[in-house]
DNA sequence: ATGCCTTTCCCAGAAAGA
């Protein structure tokens, strides 16, 4: 079984590259992020030949999740029980949602960026974290397999940015954000660090600008925490860079994890 | 990268991203 996460920053702009990467990576779940779509406006025709049910949670300009399945769909739910919104909880943005296909459940993951420390964003983001913590902890400690993937907008290390000195006082680095992460991983969940395929670390993000991803300036953002009973089955995880090349990507490229349940 | 691209809103330029 492969699943497979990927923040397509529009699934619209990237319909052509989707399906076609859909074809060729062939995974059996993908959790998508950023589908930029309203709730009722997912291509799902464009991916049902495919053999893709989809899940959609969508909200138009911003946000969005979904999870495609060609294995079943059941039990979708969208949205965090103790959501805080931004500016409050007033106002909920698509932010994840989960589902079960087949065997496993799975939580597809959009986390806030936070913008600055000292931006209220940020004090929503780390809220944020520690109302999906509290939503996956049953799951997290089940003996069905699961995993929560997605753009965590995080970097869990320092290795896990191109230059740490580079992202001095800013987002995505530090402690209170890493701490989050850690309190997520206590709820029995592990990172399934993709291999290296090329350079010294797995990103999955490069900026836009100034040819990053040709320079290696990247950053792994894009996780898969795992439960024991998904963890022990793991073959392979690896980020598919191809993806990241040519006319047109997303500014992440997809993680892809083969399972042998 | 102090926004050097990209996407959305929808037709001009602001907002947001990380």
């Amino acid at each position: 079984m492969r699943i497979a996460t990927w923040n397509v920053n529009s699934v619209l702009a990237r319909l052509p590259r989707l399906v076609e990467w859909l074809e060729q990576a062939a995974p059996d779940v993908v959790c998508l992020q950023e589908t930029k779509v309203g709730q009722d406006a997912f291509p799902t025709d464009a991916v049902a030949p495919l053999g893709y049910a989809v899940a959609h949670h969508g909200e138009g300009r911003w946000n969005g999740v979904a999870v495609l399945s060609r294995l079943g769909l059941e039990d979708v739910v969208c949205g965090l029980p103790a959501d805080p919104g931004f500016p409050d909880v007033h106002t909920l943005e698509a932010r994840t949602l989960a589902a079960t296909c087949g065997p496993v459940r799975l939580r597809s993951v959009y986390v806030p960026n936070g913008r600055t420390p000292e931006d209220p964003h940020y004090a929503y983001k780390l809220r944020w974290l520690g109302a999906l913590r509290d939503a996956v902890a049953a799951d997290a400690s089940g003996s069905r397999p699961f995993a929560v993937m997605g753009d965590f907008n995080v970097a869990p290390a320092d290795d896990d940015v191109w230059d740490p000195a580079a992202f001095a006082d800013s987002t995505h680095v530090t402690p209170a954000e890493r701490a989050t992460l850690a309190a997520l991983r206590e709820t029995g969940l592990a990172d399934v660090i993709p291999r290296i395929a090329k350079g010294p670390h797995p990103y999955t993000y490069w900026d836009y600008r100034a040819g990053a991803f040709h320079k290696g300036m990247g950053m792994r953002i894009d996780l898969v925490y795992a439960n024991a009973a998904l963890v022990g089955s793991v073959s392979d995880a690896w980020v598919d860079r191809e993806a990241r090349k040519g006319k047109g990507p997303s500014d992440h490229a997809p993680v892809i994890v083969d399972l042998d349940l």
